[in-house]
DNA sequence: GCGTCTCCCCGTCATGGCTA
DNA sequence: TAGCCATGACGGGGAGACGC
């Protein structure tokens, strides 16, 4: 099996086991969990902004590490106790997502529409990893919040902190290199059907020939592009940040967890009557 | 040394949410 | 409502570990 098929093959798993078991109950709500990767929050799918009514989480295992998964048992709002290996484990997250889905009748559809629009459904927005974390931290004084702004913690960071540039332009290797400071970037092939021309920074009210139209749209899909390319390493770098708030709050917990038991014990001993 | 597995990172696309 | 932003999904590549 080549690499990228076994990828594709572990990926297509993982998502299967993840994305199932949310079963219709009786009164027709639906309760069950749906572990998902990539996200590790609890809500609601009806309130997507608003803090879910938080279940009841414990932890009857220790380790948070990759090879040794706790069992979690979640008691969820209606009662219900649900089983869950691992509140976190790597950042490809499990989680617990309590969903509450309209009822759908899948034989009246195409499976694969349903399966695709279910799965968009089920992993749609989520609140940002800064709001979610911000709303933790303002419940818990420990965590600390991301910030809005890029903080200095990662000192410049000059691929973050860039200014759209005003010209870009091919270099003779292929590269598009802005001009000043930017970074190079190496662009892939367009997978559209833009031509893959030098760009340049031409005045959009000037654009009459079809020609000067395509560059237009080029320049525009390479800024998008370039933009979307520094989004998702900041998505990814909050993302990591806040998983790490997350193992960190975990730990601490733990530990506060296992001092109250050992006060509680000390307590019934205590006041345990003595028998002689 | 080689093949495989696993993890991590990256770029891109798709899409929902937000805002002017 | 269009445009922008944030983020999940996907596919690809690199690197380290491991068994042979």
């Amino acid at each position: 099996m080549s690499k990228c098929s076994r990828k594709k093959y572990i990926k297509t798993n993982i998502r299967q086991m993840t994305m199932e078991t949310v079963e219709p109950q009786q009164d027709g709500s639906v309760t069950d969990s749906v572990a998902e990767s990539d996200s590790a929050h609890m809500q609601t799918q009806a309130g997507q902004n608003s803090i879910p009514t938080l279940a009841q989480v414990s932890v009857a295992g220790s380790g948070t590490g990759r090879s040794s998964p706790a069992v979690t048992l979640v008691q969820l709002p209606s009662g219900q106790t649900v089983q869950v290996q691992g509140v976190i484990q790597t950042p490809q997250i499990q989680t617990i997502q309590v969903a509450t889905i309209a009822e759908t009748d899948e034989s009246a559809e195409s499976e694969g529409v349903i399966d695709s629009h279910k799965r968009r459904e089920i992993l749609s927005r989520r609140p940002s990893y800064r709001k979610i974390l911000n709303e933790l931290s303002s419940d818990v004084p420990g965590v600390p919040k991301i910030e809005e702004e890029k903080s200095e913690e990662e000192g410049p960071a000059p691929n973050l902190a860039m200014a759209v540039p005003t010209s870009i332009y091919q270099t003779s290797t292929g590269q598009y290199t802005a001009t000043g400071d930017m970074p190079t970037y190496q662009i892939r092939a367009p997978t559209t059907a833009l031509p893959q021309g030098v760009v340049m920074a031409t005045s959009p009210g000037s654009l009459h020939s079809p020609q000067q139209l395509a560059e237009e749209a080029t320049r525009k899909r390479e800024l998008r592009l370039m933009k979307n390319r520094e989004a998702a390493k900041e998505c990814r770098r909050r993302k990591k940040e806040y998983v790490k708030c997350l193992e960190s709050r975990v730990a601490v917990l733990e530990v506060q967890n296992k001092k109250l038991i050992e006060e509680l014990e000390t307590l019934k001993d205590i006041c345990s009557p003595k028998t002689d």
